[in-house]
DNA sequence: TTCGAATATTCCTTTACAGGAATATTCGGT
DNA sequence: ACCGAATATTCCTGTAAAGGAATATTCGAA
């Protein structure tokens, strides 16, 4: 991971962002509906969404005056992506998934 | 990933824990040794790998007056798992790798 | 074109954290 | 016991970032 991801490490190194991240799961929610599950006020809402979107991890849909956010699979793949120069760490039961994902089908 | 793990991408959210993360990829180090490759000052050193042990992600062995820090594998462990709850965001093709490491034997 | 709802932005204050410099600690060798 | 090497800790200072409150913006509806 480059230093240029490092954003993305720092933007989920809060509670409120990674818990947004984690509500985005189930599909993209306006801020109104996120600043309402997680029990904050509205600009707060605005403003981790703000990070959260310059990190990449999000991406905005504007719909009349509201915006849906939704996540974006890409800084996701690239930390799956980090993570394999790690693999060797635990145990050779992942040779064998390091295998497996060099010869996965696209 | 719960509240007590953001403290692991705290401590990589920071260029010079992620060099050395990074660095003891290929092996335990000393504090000078790390300090020297990342061309920073041992006493910065000391501080970032105090917070790198606090976030669980090196562990210290003594050697004399030495200390050997290596990387642990647990974090990385727990950041896989957590990886997991987000790869329907891709495609289908990790549903695959889904099952995969379902059925991975032990 | 005006109003209210939804969202973004600005300003302010407080707190956390990084780097520098100096110092403390701990160990083996002599 | 003492010295130097290796490492940790403390103190200080500057800066970035978070939350609160207020305000600005943008949109559709009437």
């Amino acid at each position: 991971m480059n230093e240029e991801n490092i954003a993305v490490f720092a933007a989920l190194a809060e509670p409120s962002r990674m818990r947004m991240v984690s509500l985005l799961r189930s599909g993209p929610l306006s801020v109104g509906e996120i600043a309402e599950r997680l029990q904050i006020r509205q600009p707060q809402a605005s403003k981790h969404l703000k990070v959260l979107q310059q990190a990449g991890i999000v991406e905005v849909e504007a719909d009349a005056n509201r915006r849906h956010y939704r996540l974006r699979a890409e800084p996701f793949q690239e930390l799956e992506l980090w993570l394999t120069g790690y693999r060797e760490l635990w145990n050779e039961r992942f040779d064998r998934l390091d295998d497996y994902l060099k010869n996965m089908p696209d």
